[in-house]
DNA sequence: TAGATTGTTAATCGATTAACAATC
DNA sequence: TAGATTGTTAATCGATTAACAATC
């Protein structure tokens, strides 16, 4: 790994979802897995499952497999996710709701650490123990927090300036759920989730009632 | 298009953004625009968005553009969303309620027509107008509701023989929100969504302080 | 007509998969 | 040792981008 080596975006989909697999197996307490095992519980091709672990390293055994607990560790630390993970939220509407109070993203080391909103009857109020503050303040608090990743749950109208507002922050790291391009400058990345577009792809494969299998 | 032809799904994730971005060209009134209009607003290479049209036949005019409306019309029904896709929901905990009250959805013609859970407490309750009905009666409510789009709000224990319940009801086209590799029959697409997943990417790019844009 | 922009072909780029020597 | 499985190279596959003739 040269160091401003940025791996593939495909293969670090995978890794984050090796690490769920980990996860899994360590409370299994399974201690040994081959690439194959993570195929099957992975659904990613076994030779595929090498080449991506290879780009970081051999943490493999050649004739043996993988030690469970130290790819684990390993993904982690590529990840950036050996230690909690400080997240801004900004909305506090259903679905920042739902995402503030998600559990897993806590097992998984990432922690909102606070949730903004512009709804004067919100700031102020609490959801998951966590106080709603005016999205004015957003990057006065950071200063303290640190935080380097955002999620915008907001509506797509305010997306934009959101999104804005968190680089101004240095975030530089944004979740968005709101179906809009954002554009920020060279150096933000953005993962954008659109459940309509997930829903719209779906739609598309729906099969008439005469169609062959 | 071929008979059993099948859009590739980079492609169809597209399709998806391109509807998104007409729906806002046609509220302000523009009738005509460019490839390279559409790649302004929606981030997507100009040659790549007449690539993608052009699999499905030639909607623009040389030298002139391609008509707002009708190619709003175009790719509904490529996406199968010229009339109201109906939904089933299963999971009616935070993250199904946020989505049951998701109002891009109602406005890029989706319906939820039911939503379903396994907790007595909240068997009968309403959500956004809509009842919550036992898990145990979704395959029989889906004869009369003849849905073919679900979605899998519930914990990632609970994940797959939801899925499988689904595809009994005939519902072969689910969106996953649960953190689970699902093993389903041939034919059945499934669309996962991982917020955890989505986070640890872009952990992965939080650059340290000292390295340069 | 002159200018603009499509549809399509060809070139490039990148990601996935198969195969196998190395080796535990 | 014999069997298993890695790490890596080479082959394949597919997706993106550039370029341009056709043409409105």
């Amino acid at each position: 790994m040269p160091d401003g080596y940025k791996a593939p975006v495909p293969t670090l989909e995978r890794l984050a979802t090796y690490l769920t697999v980990l996860t899994g197996f360590k409370s299994k307490g399974v201690d040994t897995v081959s690439s194959i095992d993570i195929e099957q519980h992975a659904g990613v091709n076994a030779a595929q499952v090498r080449k991506d672990l290879s780009l970081f390293g051999g943490f493999g055994k050649t004739g043996v497999g993988y030690n469970v607990t130290a790819l684990h560790e390993h993904i982690s630390k590529i990840l950036k996710l050996e230690h909690t993970q400080r997240v801004l939220l900004v909305g506090a509407g259903n679905l920042g709701s739902a995402l503030a109070g998600y559990p897993a993203l806590r097992t998984e080391n990432f922690k909102i650490v606070a949730v903004f909103d512009n709804n004067p009857r919100k700031i102020g109020a609490e959801i998951w123990g966590i106080s709603i503050k005016d999205i004015a303040s957003l990057v006065d608090e950071n200063r303290s927090l640190g935080a380097k990743i955002g999620i915008i749950a907001v509506p797509a109208s305010w997306a934009q300036q959101t999104a804005e507002r968190l680089v101004e922050a240095g975030v530089l790291n944004i979740l968005n759920f709101a179906p809009v391009v954002l554009r920020l400058p060279e150096g933000v990345t953005v993962r954008n989730v659109d459940f309509v577009q997930e829903l719209a792809v779906l739609s598309y494969h729906i099969r008439s009632e005469s169609e062959p299998g």
